[in-house]
DNA sequence: AATCCACAGGAAGCCCGGGAAC
DNA sequence: GTTCCCGGGCTTCCTGTGGATT
Protein backbone atom coordinates (compact mmCIF):
# COMPACT_ATOMS: atom_id res chain seq x y z
CA UNK A 1 0.00 0.00 0.00
CA UNK A 2 1.06 3.42 -0.86
CA UNK A 3 2.69 5.13 2.10
CA UNK A 4 1.10 8.52 0.82
CA UNK A 5 -2.52 7.07 1.53
CA UNK A 6 -4.72 8.06 4.70
CA UNK A 7 -5.61 5.82 7.12
CA UNK A 8 -9.32 5.71 5.80
CA UNK A 9 -8.14 5.06 2.07
CA UNK A 10 -8.17 1.42 1.99
CA UNK A 11 -11.44 0.91 4.29
CA UNK A 12 -13.14 3.00 1.93
CA UNK A 13 -11.88 1.52 -1.14
CA UNK A 14 -13.35 -2.00 -0.40
CA UNK A 15 -16.89 -2.34 -1.11
CA UNK A 16 -18.82 -2.08 1.58
CA UNK A 17 -20.68 -5.53 2.89
CA UNK A 18 -23.71 -4.50 4.33
CA UNK A 19 -26.45 -2.57 2.79
CA UNK A 20 -28.48 -2.15 5.78
CA UNK A 21 -27.25 -4.01 8.74
CA UNK A 22 -30.67 -3.10 10.96
CA UNK A 23 -32.74 -5.85 9.11
CA UNK A 24 -30.60 -8.20 10.33
CA UNK A 25 -31.14 -7.34 14.12
CA UNK A 26 -33.59 -8.64 16.03
CA UNK A 27 -35.17 -5.40 17.17
CA UNK A 28 -36.57 -5.23 13.50
CA UNK A 29 -40.20 -6.38 13.23
CA UNK A 30 -40.27 -7.40 9.62
CA UNK A 31 -43.39 -5.83 7.23
CA UNK A 32 -43.88 -9.82 5.88
CA UNK A 33 -43.81 -12.94 7.71
CA UNK A 34 -42.88 -15.84 5.59
CA UNK A 35 -44.64 -19.76 6.24
CA UNK A 36 -46.17 -17.94 9.55
CA UNK A 37 -49.54 -17.36 6.92
CA UNK A 38 -51.27 -20.19 8.98
CA UNK A 39 -50.33 -18.95 12.34
CA UNK A 40 -51.49 -15.17 11.27
CA UNK A 41 -54.88 -16.27 9.65
CA UNK A 42 -55.95 -17.79 13.08
CA UNK A 43 -54.95 -14.67 15.05
CA UNK A 44 -56.56 -12.58 12.26
CA UNK A 45 -59.84 -14.65 12.88
CA UNK A 46 -59.69 -15.04 17.05
CA UNK A 47 -59.20 -10.88 16.87
CA UNK A 48 -61.52 -9.70 14.53
CA UNK A 49 -64.39 -10.33 17.05
CA UNK A 50 -63.41 -6.91 18.70
CA UNK A 51 -63.84 -5.51 15.42
CA UNK A 52 -67.25 -7.01 15.52
CA UNK A 53 -68.04 -5.35 18.97
CA UNK A 54 -67.79 -8.60 20.56
CA UNK A 55 -64.76 -9.33 23.26
CA UNK A 56 -62.40 -11.60 21.70
CA UNK A 57 -61.51 -14.91 23.62
CA UNK A 58 -58.44 -14.64 25.55
CA UNK A 59 -55.20 -16.51 23.86
CA UNK A 60 -52.34 -18.77 24.22
CA UNK A 61 -49.53 -18.89 21.64
CA UNK A 62 -46.60 -21.29 22.53
CA UNK A 63 -43.49 -21.50 20.05
CA UNK A 64 -39.67 -21.70 20.89
CA UNK A 65 -37.79 -18.75 20.41
CA UNK A 66 -37.47 -17.35 17.01
CA UNK A 67 -40.24 -19.06 15.42
CA UNK A 68 -42.28 -15.73 14.99
CA UNK A 69 -44.23 -15.54 17.65
CA UNK A 70 -43.14 -11.95 18.93
CA UNK A 71 -43.12 -10.82 14.98
CA UNK A 72 -46.26 -11.87 14.42
CA UNK A 73 -48.13 -10.49 17.76
CA UNK A 74 -46.86 -7.18 16.94
CA UNK A 75 -47.63 -7.25 13.37
CA UNK A 76 -50.66 -7.80 14.80
CA UNK A 77 -51.43 -5.17 17.13
CA UNK A 78 -50.06 -2.85 14.56
CA UNK A 79 -53.26 -4.48 12.02
CA UNK A 80 -55.49 -4.32 15.28
CA UNK A 81 -54.99 -0.15 15.86
CA UNK A 82 -54.98 0.77 11.95
CA UNK A 83 -58.35 -0.61 11.36
CA UNK A 84 -59.75 0.14 15.00
CA UNK A 85 -61.40 3.26 14.46
CA UNK A 86 -63.87 0.58 12.19
CA UNK A 87 -64.74 -1.14 15.45
CA UNK A 88 -67.85 0.27 17.96
CA UNK A 89 -65.52 0.35 20.59
CA UNK A 90 -61.81 1.74 21.33
CA UNK A 91 -59.01 -1.06 20.96
CA UNK A 92 -55.74 -0.61 22.75
CA UNK A 93 -53.33 -3.38 22.42
CA UNK A 94 -50.68 -3.09 24.97
CA UNK A 95 -47.19 -5.18 24.83
CA UNK A 96 -45.62 -6.52 28.02
CA UNK A 97 -42.25 -8.47 28.05
CA UNK A 98 -42.78 -10.52 31.46
CA UNK A 99 -38.91 -11.02 31.75
CA UNK A 100 -38.81 -7.40 32.46
CA UNK A 101 -41.88 -6.58 33.99
CA UNK A 102 -42.14 -9.70 35.90
CA UNK A 103 -44.34 -9.28 38.85
CA UNK A 104 -47.99 -9.03 39.70
CA UNK A 105 -47.47 -5.61 41.37
CA UNK A 106 -45.09 -4.07 38.52
CA UNK A 107 -47.63 -5.51 35.70
CA UNK A 108 -50.39 -3.75 37.13
CA UNK A 109 -48.60 -0.72 38.02
CA UNK A 110 -46.81 -0.53 33.87
CA UNK A 111 -51.11 -1.08 33.06
CA UNK A 112 -51.72 1.88 35.24
CA UNK A 113 -49.96 3.68 33.75
CA UNK A 114 -50.12 3.38 30.29
CA UNK A 115 -54.01 3.94 30.60
CA UNK A 116 -53.50 7.09 32.92
CA UNK A 117 -51.24 8.10 29.76
CA UNK A 118 -54.17 7.01 27.55
CA UNK A 119 -56.80 8.88 29.26
CA UNK A 120 -54.67 12.09 29.76
CA UNK A 121 -54.19 11.95 25.67
CA UNK A 122 -58.22 11.98 25.39
CA UNK A 123 -59.11 14.33 27.53
CA UNK A 124 -56.38 16.67 28.63
CA UNK A 125 -54.23 16.59 32.08
CA UNK A 126 -56.75 18.58 34.03
CA UNK A 127 -59.78 16.82 33.83
CA UNK A 128 -57.97 13.02 34.51
CA UNK A 129 -56.57 15.27 37.49
CA UNK A 130 -60.24 16.39 38.48
CA UNK A 131 -61.57 13.01 39.01
CA UNK A 132 -58.96 12.42 41.13
CA UNK A 133 -56.47 10.47 39.42
CA UNK A 134 -52.97 9.94 40.42
CA UNK A 135 -50.54 11.45 38.64
CA UNK A 136 -48.66 8.03 38.00
CA UNK A 137 -48.55 4.49 39.81
CA UNK A 138 -44.95 4.52 41.81
CA UNK A 139 -43.17 1.27 40.48
CA UNK A 140 -42.91 0.38 44.15
CA UNK A 141 -44.64 1.12 47.47
CA UNK A 142 -48.59 0.80 46.85
CA UNK A 143 -50.20 -1.85 48.41
CA UNK A 144 -50.98 -4.19 45.11
CA UNK A 145 -54.65 -4.16 45.85
CA UNK A 146 -54.44 -0.38 45.55
CA UNK A 147 -53.16 -0.16 42.32
CA UNK A 148 -55.25 -2.84 41.13
CA UNK A 149 -58.49 -0.08 41.64
CA UNK A 150 -56.54 2.23 40.18
CA UNK A 151 -55.98 0.29 36.96
CA UNK A 152 -59.35 -0.71 36.76
CA UNK A 153 -61.05 2.54 37.35
CA UNK A 154 -58.25 3.81 34.88
CA UNK A 155 -60.09 1.43 32.40
CA UNK A 156 -63.20 1.35 32.72
CA UNK A 157 -63.79 5.24 32.08
CA UNK A 158 -63.96 4.56 28.92
CA UNK A 159 -65.68 2.37 26.47
CA UNK A 160 -62.73 0.63 24.96
CA UNK A 161 -61.11 -2.92 24.88
CA UNK A 162 -57.33 -3.59 26.38
CA UNK A 163 -55.82 -6.49 24.39
CA UNK A 164 -52.95 -7.37 26.73
CA UNK A 165 -50.11 -9.31 25.72
CA UNK A 166 -48.46 -11.00 27.73
CA UNK A 167 -44.74 -12.10 26.46
CA UNK A 168 -42.95 -14.80 28.07
CA UNK A 169 -45.24 -15.32 30.08
CA UNK A 170 -44.14 -18.19 31.76
CA UNK A 171 -41.25 -16.54 32.90
CA UNK A 172 -43.90 -14.12 35.42
CA UNK A 173 -45.68 -17.11 36.27
CA UNK A 174 -42.81 -19.14 37.47
CA UNK A 175 -41.23 -15.88 39.50
CA UNK A 176 -44.82 -14.94 40.34
CA UNK A 177 -47.33 -17.20 40.51
CA UNK A 178 -50.55 -16.82 38.75
CA UNK A 179 -52.48 -14.48 40.51
CA UNK A 180 -51.74 -11.87 38.32
CA UNK A 181 -53.32 -13.57 35.55
CA UNK A 182 -56.18 -14.56 37.67
CA UNK A 183 -57.49 -11.62 38.49
CA UNK A 184 -56.48 -9.86 35.07
CA UNK A 185 -58.92 -12.62 32.99
CA UNK A 186 -61.50 -12.45 36.00
CA UNK A 187 -61.69 -8.20 35.89
CA UNK A 188 -64.27 -8.58 32.35
CA UNK A 189 -67.16 -9.79 34.83
CA UNK A 190 -66.82 -6.50 36.87
CA UNK A 191 -66.00 -4.30 34.38
CA UNK A 192 -68.48 -1.77 33.17
CA UNK A 193 -67.82 -0.37 30.00
CA UNK A 194 -64.39 -1.36 29.10
CA UNK A 195 -62.93 -5.15 28.56
CA UNK A 196 -59.75 -7.11 28.20
CA UNK A 197 -59.01 -9.94 26.15
CA UNK A 198 -55.19 -11.67 27.30
CA UNK A 199 -52.82 -12.87 25.05
CA UNK A 200 -49.76 -15.00 26.67
CA UNK A 201 -46.85 -15.73 24.94
CA UNK A 202 -45.04 -18.82 26.11
CA UNK A 203 -41.82 -20.31 24.89
CA UNK A 204 -42.25 -23.52 26.82
CA UNK A 205 -44.81 -26.17 25.65
CA UNK A 206 -45.32 -27.88 29.05
CA UNK A 207 -46.50 -23.91 30.81
CA UNK A 208 -50.06 -24.61 31.19
CA UNK A 209 -49.59 -27.63 33.49
CA UNK A 210 -48.47 -25.13 36.39
CA UNK A 211 -51.66 -23.02 35.98
CA UNK A 212 -54.34 -23.02 38.65
CA UNK A 213 -57.67 -24.43 36.75
CA UNK A 214 -59.49 -21.84 36.87
CA UNK A 215 -56.92 -19.76 35.22
CA UNK A 216 -55.89 -22.22 32.69
CA UNK A 217 -59.83 -22.65 31.44
CA UNK A 218 -59.87 -19.37 30.76
CA UNK A 219 -56.85 -18.04 29.40
CA UNK A 220 -56.59 -21.06 26.94
CA UNK A 221 -59.75 -20.23 25.21
CA UNK A 222 -58.02 -20.15 22.01
CA UNK A 223 -54.69 -21.96 20.94
CA UNK A 224 -51.82 -21.39 18.38
CA UNK A 225 -48.59 -23.10 18.34
CA UNK A 226 -45.98 -21.92 16.31
CA UNK A 227 -43.43 -24.65 15.15
CA UNK A 228 -40.40 -24.37 14.63
CA UNK A 229 -39.22 -23.45 10.75
CA UNK A 230 -37.51 -26.39 8.82
CA UNK A 231 -34.00 -25.91 7.03
CA UNK A 232 -35.60 -24.66 3.80
CA UNK A 233 -37.73 -22.12 5.44
CA UNK A 234 -34.94 -20.91 7.32
CA UNK A 235 -32.90 -20.32 4.28
CA UNK A 236 -35.79 -18.76 2.22
CA UNK A 237 -36.28 -16.32 4.92
CA UNK A 238 -32.93 -15.29 5.29
CA UNK A 239 -32.70 -14.68 1.72
CA UNK A 240 -35.24 -12.41 1.75
CA UNK A 241 -33.59 -10.41 4.45
CA UNK A 242 -30.03 -11.07 2.59
CA UNK A 243 -31.85 -9.71 -0.22
CA UNK A 244 -32.39 -6.08 2.04
CA UNK A 245 -29.30 -6.15 4.13
CA UNK A 246 -26.50 -7.18 2.45
CA UNK A 247 -24.93 -5.62 -0.80
CA UNK A 248 -25.81 -7.81 -3.82
CA UNK A 249 -23.19 -10.54 -4.47
CA UNK A 250 -21.27 -10.35 -1.35
CA UNK A 251 -22.56 -13.96 0.26
CA UNK A 252 -20.17 -16.83 -0.61
CA UNK A 253 -21.48 -20.20 -1.76
CA UNK A 254 -23.03 -21.98 1.14
CA UNK A 255 -22.94 -19.18 3.87
CA UNK A 256 -27.05 -19.15 3.81
CA UNK A 257 -27.78 -22.74 3.94
CA UNK A 258 -24.65 -23.05 6.72
CA UNK A 259 -26.20 -20.70 9.00
CA UNK A 260 -29.94 -21.88 8.23
CA UNK A 261 -28.70 -25.42 9.57
CA UNK A 262 -26.75 -24.07 12.53
CA UNK A 263 -30.35 -22.37 13.31
CA UNK A 264 -32.02 -25.67 12.21
CA UNK A 265 -29.67 -27.64 14.67
CA UNK A 266 -31.37 -25.29 17.36
CA UNK A 267 -34.71 -25.64 17.70
CA UNK A 268 -35.35 -24.13 14.05
CA UNK A 269 -34.72 -20.40 15.54
CA UNK A 270 -34.59 -17.14 13.05
CA UNK A 271 -33.61 -15.02 15.47
CA UNK A 272 -29.97 -17.02 16.02
CA UNK A 273 -29.84 -17.22 12.02
CA UNK A 274 -30.39 -13.76 11.49
CA UNK A 275 -27.52 -12.66 14.09
CA UNK A 276 -25.21 -15.11 12.82
CA UNK A 277 -24.87 -14.23 9.16
CA UNK A 278 -24.57 -10.69 10.66
CA UNK A 279 -21.82 -11.76 13.01
CA UNK A 280 -20.21 -13.46 10.09
CA UNK A 281 -20.62 -10.10 7.88
CA UNK A 282 -19.14 -7.96 10.43
CA UNK A 283 -16.40 -10.44 10.56
CA UNK A 284 -15.60 -10.25 6.96
CA UNK A 285 -16.25 -6.31 7.01
CA UNK A 286 -13.48 -6.28 9.80
CA UNK A 287 -11.11 -8.16 7.44
CA UNK A 288 -11.85 -5.77 4.87
CA UNK A 289 -12.56 -8.87 2.69
CA UNK A 290 -15.39 -8.63 0.10
CA UNK A 291 -16.98 -11.63 0.49
CA UNK A 292 -18.50 -13.51 3.46
CA UNK A 293 -17.40 -17.03 2.97
CA UNK A 294 -18.51 -20.07 5.17
CA UNK A 295 -15.63 -19.97 7.26
CA UNK A 296 -16.69 -16.57 8.43
CA UNK A 297 -19.70 -17.94 9.78
CA UNK A 298 -17.91 -21.00 11.62
CA UNK A 299 -16.04 -18.41 13.62
CA UNK A 300 -19.06 -16.02 13.99
CA UNK A 301 -20.43 -19.27 15.38
CA UNK A 302 -17.71 -19.55 17.71
CA UNK A 303 -17.34 -16.36 18.53
CA UNK A 304 -21.66 -15.68 19.61
CA UNK A 305 -21.56 -19.01 21.78
CA UNK A 306 -18.07 -17.70 23.63
CA UNK A 307 -19.29 -14.19 24.18
CA UNK A 308 -23.09 -15.08 25.49
CA UNK A 309 -20.53 -17.25 28.08
CA UNK A 310 -18.41 -14.93 28.56
CA UNK A 311 -21.02 -12.27 29.60
CA UNK A 312 -23.41 -14.30 31.11
CA UNK A 313 -20.04 -15.31 33.65
CA UNK A 314 -19.18 -11.87 33.65
CA UNK A 315 -22.23 -10.55 35.28
CA UNK A 316 -23.00 -13.39 37.60
CA UNK A 317 -23.23 -12.31 41.42
CA UNK A 318 -19.49 -12.68 43.20
CA UNK A 319 -21.10 -15.79 45.39
CA UNK A 320 -22.20 -17.48 42.40
CA UNK A 321 -18.78 -16.78 40.69
CA UNK A 322 -17.09 -18.28 43.56
CA UNK A 323 -18.80 -21.24 43.76
CA UNK A 324 -18.50 -21.88 39.95
CA UNK A 325 -14.66 -21.29 40.54
CA UNK A 326 -15.04 -24.03 42.49
CA UNK A 327 -16.06 -26.34 40.28
CA UNK A 328 -13.44 -25.07 37.98
CA UNK A 329 -10.61 -25.69 40.79
CA UNK A 330 -12.12 -29.16 41.44
CA UNK A 331 -12.28 -30.05 37.81
CA UNK A 332 -8.98 -28.58 36.88
CA UNK A 333 -7.22 -30.91 39.63
CA UNK A 334 -9.06 -34.31 39.79
CA UNK A 335 -10.69 -36.73 37.49
CA UNK A 336 -13.75 -38.07 40.04
CA UNK A 337 -16.96 -37.05 40.23
CA UNK A 338 -17.75 -33.78 41.23
CA UNK A 339 -20.93 -33.83 43.65
CA UNK A 340 -22.32 -30.94 45.91
CA UNK A 341 -20.12 -31.93 48.73
CA UNK A 342 -16.61 -31.18 47.55
CA UNK A 343 -17.35 -27.84 45.40
CA UNK A 344 -19.15 -26.69 49.00
CA UNK A 345 -15.62 -27.61 50.90
CA UNK A 346 -13.58 -25.79 48.60
CA UNK A 347 -16.08 -22.68 48.18
CA UNK A 348 -15.66 -22.12 51.92
CA UNK A 349 -12.17 -22.59 52.23
CA UNK A 350 -12.21 -19.91 49.58
CA UNK A 351 -14.41 -17.90 51.08
CA UNK A 352 -12.18 -18.67 54.71
CA UNK A 353 -9.14 -17.37 52.47
CA UNK A 354 -10.82 -14.14 51.12
CA UNK A 355 -12.96 -13.12 54.65
CA UNK A 356 -15.71 -12.97 52.67
CA UNK A 357 -19.20 -14.25 53.82
CA UNK A 358 -20.03 -18.29 54.29
CA UNK A 359 -23.70 -18.99 52.49
CA UNK A 360 -25.06 -22.30 53.85
CA UNK A 361 -24.99 -25.50 51.71
CA UNK A 362 -28.52 -24.95 51.06
CA UNK A 363 -27.74 -21.64 49.19
CA UNK A 364 -24.94 -22.81 47.15
CA UNK A 365 -26.92 -25.48 46.56
CA UNK A 366 -29.25 -23.33 44.76
CA UNK A 367 -26.61 -21.40 43.20
CA UNK A 368 -25.59 -24.55 41.17
CA UNK A 369 -28.94 -25.32 40.50
CA UNK A 370 -29.04 -22.02 39.23
CA UNK A 371 -25.37 -22.16 37.42
CA UNK A 372 -27.47 -25.13 35.59
CA UNK A 373 -29.83 -23.57 34.33
CA UNK A 374 -28.15 -20.63 32.73
CA UNK A 375 -25.91 -23.75 31.02
CA UNK A 376 -22.64 -23.15 32.87
CA UNK A 377 -22.57 -26.06 34.55
CA UNK A 378 -24.30 -29.51 34.15
CA UNK A 379 -25.72 -31.05 37.49
CA UNK A 380 -27.53 -34.07 36.96
CA UNK A 381 -29.05 -35.99 40.89
CA UNK A 382 -27.79 -39.31 41.25
CA UNK A 383 -28.02 -41.43 43.86
CA UNK A 384 -25.00 -43.71 45.35
CA UNK A 385 -26.84 -45.76 47.16
CA UNK A 386 -25.70 -46.08 50.57
CA UNK A 387 -23.42 -43.43 50.08
CA UNK A 388 -26.37 -41.04 49.65
CA UNK A 389 -27.70 -38.61 46.84
CA UNK A 390 -26.15 -35.69 45.25
CA UNK A 391 -25.75 -33.30 42.40
CA UNK A 392 -22.67 -34.42 40.12
CA UNK A 393 -21.38 -31.42 38.63
CA UNK A 394 -19.75 -30.77 35.22
CA UNK A 395 -18.78 -28.22 33.92
CA UNK A 396 -20.15 -27.00 30.36
CA UNK A 397 -17.74 -24.58 29.24
CA UNK A 398 -13.78 -25.56 29.21
CA UNK A 399 -12.36 -24.82 32.39
CA UNK A 400 -9.63 -22.50 30.83
CA UNK A 401 -12.40 -20.00 29.02
CA UNK A 402 -14.78 -20.32 32.67
CA UNK A 403 -11.84 -19.21 34.64
CA UNK A 404 -10.97 -16.29 32.47
CA UNK A 405 -14.11 -15.49 32.65
CA UNK A 406 -14.24 -15.70 36.72
CA UNK A 407 -11.14 -13.70 36.46
CA UNK A 408 -11.87 -10.72 34.30
CA UNK A 409 -11.38 -7.23 36.01
CA UNK A 410 -14.33 -6.31 38.54
CA UNK A 411 -16.12 -3.61 37.58
CA UNK A 412 -14.95 -0.47 40.13
CA UNK A 413 -16.89 -1.04 43.44
CA UNK A 414 -16.71 -4.44 43.48
CA UNK A 415 -14.50 -6.19 46.08
CA UNK A 416 -11.84 -8.46 44.29
CA UNK A 417 -12.29 -12.43 44.60
CA UNK A 418 -10.26 -14.34 46.90
CA UNK A 419 -8.95 -16.59 43.51
CA UNK A 420 -5.31 -18.15 44.59
CA UNK A 421 -3.37 -19.26 41.65
CA UNK A 422 -2.69 -22.50 43.23
CA UNK A 423 -5.39 -24.05 46.02
CA UNK A 424 -4.36 -27.14 47.93
CA UNK A 425 -7.63 -29.11 48.55
CA UNK A 426 -8.06 -31.71 51.14
C1' DA B 1 -37.02 -56.04 54.18
C1' DA B 2 -35.00 -52.51 56.76
C1' DT B 3 -31.56 -49.16 57.16
C1' DC B 4 -29.13 -45.28 56.17
C1' DC B 5 -26.28 -41.99 53.52
C1' DA B 6 -25.84 -37.25 51.56
C1' DC B 7 -27.88 -34.66 49.97
C1' DA B 8 -32.42 -32.36 47.20
C1' DG B 9 -35.58 -29.11 47.57
C1' DG B 10 -40.07 -27.13 49.87
C1' DA B 11 -41.84 -23.81 53.47
C1' DA B 12 -41.53 -20.15 56.45
C1' DG B 13 -39.56 -16.41 57.99
C1' DC B 14 -35.75 -12.89 58.65
C1' DC B 15 -33.27 -8.88 57.12
C1' DC B 16 -32.19 -5.26 54.23
C1' DG B 17 -32.53 -1.64 50.75
C1' DG B 18 -35.42 1.23 48.08
C1' DG B 19 -39.36 3.98 47.20
C1' DA B 20 -43.72 6.47 48.61
C1' DA B 21 -46.76 8.55 51.66
C1' DC B 22 -47.71 10.72 55.85
C1' DG C 1 -38.19 11.55 60.17
C1' DT C 2 -41.40 7.48 60.50
C1' DT C 3 -44.17 4.05 58.63
C1' DC C 4 -45.66 1.07 55.15
C1' DC C 5 -44.93 -1.95 51.28
C1' DC C 6 -42.32 -4.85 48.07
C1' DG C 7 -38.73 -7.85 46.38
C1' DG C 8 -34.43 -10.33 46.76
C1' DG C 9 -31.03 -12.89 49.16
C1' DC C 10 -30.46 -15.73 52.63
C1' DT C 11 -31.05 -19.05 56.80
C1' DT C 12 -33.39 -22.50 59.46
C1' DC C 13 -35.92 -26.36 59.70
C1' DC C 14 -37.82 -29.76 57.57
C1' DT C 15 -39.44 -33.93 54.86
C1' DG C 16 -38.30 -36.85 50.99
C1' DT C 17 -35.61 -40.24 48.40
C1' DG C 18 -32.83 -44.08 45.18
C1' DG C 19 -30.46 -47.67 45.89
C1' DA C 20 -26.11 -50.04 48.09
C1' DT C 21 -25.53 -52.19 52.24
C1' DT C 22 -26.81 -54.69 56.26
Amino acid sequence: MRRSEGLFDMLLETRPIFKNREYLRPSYTPEELPHRDEQIHQLARILVAPLRGETPSNLFIYGKTGTGKTASVKYMMNELKRVSDRAPRMIEPVYLNCEIVNTQYRILATLANIFLDKLRERYGREYVTSLDFPESVPMTGWPTDEVYRCFFRTLDHDLQLAVIVLDEIDRLVLKSGDEVLYNLTRMNSDLMKAKVSIVGISNDLNFVGYLDPRVRSSLSEEEIVFPPYNGLQLKDILERRVAMSFADDVLGEGVISLCAAHAAREHGDARRALDLLRTAGELAERESVELVTVAHVRRAFEKMEKDKMVEVVRTLPSQSKLVLFSVVLLTEKNSRKIVTGDVYTVYHKLCVQGGLDVLTQRRVSDLISELDMLGIVNAQIISKGRYGRTKEIKLSIPPIQARAAVQEEHPIGIETLPIPRQLTLV
